[in-house]
DNA sequence: ATATGGATTGCCT
DNA sequence: GGCAATCCATATT
């Protein structure tokens, strides 16, 4: 049963946000095609006491979205040549986000597979990069709602006490290291590792 | 104007 | 496990 979301689910603390995020369902509709899965791993990132966050030293012209309206995409692009997304939190003026770091393959599989140029299932959308260009977010989704968007929305999926969370340091950063901020389904065999 | 390094991935040994 | 690829945001000169 689909669930609608508001406003306000985004504007709560965003580690809560993280946990919640998981076992909801990302979906896009791109190029006539609808792609989704299951959110399995996140990892939150916030203005205040984190050197790793794009927020950090406040406002500037890339991560002047996190201090906006929570619910909105942040799209950014790395090392030359991949995508990530992440989901504003926290009322405007934060600087807060949760970056979607994998997913469990769902609907438009086939769409994924030739997307990613690949057959593998398990590393369709097992990374932050990964799972972008297999849904087709790029940097024309930025600054999309999900609350009213027509490509790029949440539905909800597991029930909650079904849900077994782990919880560890982020991935891939080196500044700001020791915060438990990566949230993830245990069982999950699609986690980016 | 230039320098630095990055919230990654895939290929190599 | 190591490491190159490759664009760009940000800080510094």
């Amino acid at each position: 049963m689909p669930v609608k979301l508001k406003r306000s689910f985004f504007e709560k603390p965003t580690l809560a946000v993280a946990r919640k995020l998981l076992g909801m369902q990302l979906v896009t509709m791109v190029g006539g095609k609808i792609t989704s899965g299951t959110i399995v791993e996140v990892e939150a990132y916030h203005q205040r006491g984190d050197r790793a966050s794009h927020s950090y030293r406040g406002p500037t012209p890339r991560s002047a979205i996190m201090f906006g309206v929570a619910g909105h995409c942040y799209v950014y692009f790395i090392y030359g040549a991949h995508f990530c997304v992440n989901i504003v939190t926290e009322k405007a003026g934060t600087g807060a986000a949760i970056l979607i770091r994998a997913l469990e393959p769902l609907r438009g599989v086939a769409t994924m597979k030739r997307r990613r140029h690949t057959s593998q299932l398990k590393s369709l959308t097992n990374g932050p990069g990964k799972l972008c260009q297999a849904l087709g977010i790029n940097r024309n989704m930025l600054g999309e709602d999900l609350l009213h968007s027509k490509r790029i929305w949440i539905e909800s999926g597991l029930a909650e006490s079904r849900k077994q969370i782990g919880t560890s340091i982020r991935i891939g950063i080196s500044k700001s290291k020791r915060l438990p901020w990566r949230f993830f389904l245990k069982n999950s065999p699609y986690l980016s590792r």
